[in-house]
DNA sequence: CAACTTGTTCAATTCAAAATGAACTTTTTG
DNA sequence: CAAAAAGTTCATTTTGAATTGAACAAGTTG
């Protein structure tokens, strides 16, 4: 009896892999998680399969997206560890028996969702973006004429005042957005 | 004569398409704008033009655009409709004798960008998610089963604070940056 | 008005990112 | 230990968005 469970924890799919026995209501969430995600510069399977456990009142497992989504085993895997590592979805405490896949349910904060969409997006591109500014601040000063030089120096300088504006609001956003 | 001042104009290109009469800083620079716009989900010819734009002491016209980042008439073209949409490009007052030709300079300061980018990006994505969720709303209040029905509602109800958060943070988020 | 110049539009093409699926690892269990 | 289940990885394929380029305004000039 090992795959007895999967049936009762969500309670709506049978055992084949047509790609919609999903109702109107799953259909439209995951349609709307799906251009979310998609203005975040995230592929479509994860929004697909952050929009499913979204709208599932029990957690889910691989199968169980691979199944209901009509998504390949590949697509459920690499979405579930990009959503793992935004910490948007977590484990569930495998309730089972003898039940050995692991089931998922999103994290439905927004202050958890926006600091870890910071953490793992934002962050590194920030941070490096002030690195090619430094490197940018080396050729300027390579620069001979003088006009010139001073030029770039202040659009370089420019460069930098943004970066630090944006430091400067990230912690601030995430504090309003976790009230 | 028609064609004398865009040498004069930034000084730096001859009459010949080669795409890469580009000194290193300008290199550097268009290259960190083509990242930076990648993150925000726009084509790399947009950050190439604003980088391009952003190195050059004096505006550019489309020609010019053209023939330094060798790209299309057709992308230069839709590219700079882009950047003006957002406010982050400006027609340069043509100094100019019988100059037919318009030509561009870029916005720099952070404010008129962000602002440009929520006006133009964000808010319509706000407002397209706000009439999904009264979809949402629609499709879940149809819901026979009470239980599904209210752990539905529970859950458009959420993404609602969702968005209301966001709207709320924009303001803040706009005169943070334009200090 | 005919020959240019400047710029826009849009169907066709190109290309990079996402999805697939088969091979593989690891763990379980009879 | 063999067979099966769960999940990962990664080379190939697919697909959707960006780019091209040719055709098309619109405006200018002799």
């Amino acid at each position: 009896m090992t795959q007895s469970s999967h049936e009762i924890q969500a309670g709506q799919h049978a055992i084949q892999d047509g790609l919609d026995e999903l109702d109107p209501l799953q259909r439209q969430m995951i349609d709307f998680f799906v251009d979310g995600v998609k203005v975040l510069g995230l592929p479509r399977s994860i929004g697909e399969i952050y929009g499913l456990l979204f709208v599932s009142s029990g957690p889910l497992s691989l199968d169980d997206l691979v199944h209901l989504l009509g998504i390949s085993k590949g697509s459920a895997s690499q979405g579930l560890r990009t959503l793992r590592s935004l910490g948007a979805v977590r484990e569930a405490a495998v309730n089972g028996n003898g039940e050995r896949r692991t089931y998922y349910e999103p994290a439905v904060e927004l202050k958890r969702l926006v600091g870890g969409f910071i953490r793992e997006q934002i962050r590194p591109h920030l941070d490096s973006g002030q690195s090619k500014i430094r490197l940018l601040a080396a050729t300027a000063r390579e620069i001979k004429d003088p006009d010139r030089r001073r030029f770039a120096n202040e659009r370089v300088e420019r460069l930098d005042q943004w970066l630090c504006s944006g430091r400067r609001v990230l912690p601030i956003l995430q504090k309003l957005l976790g009230q």
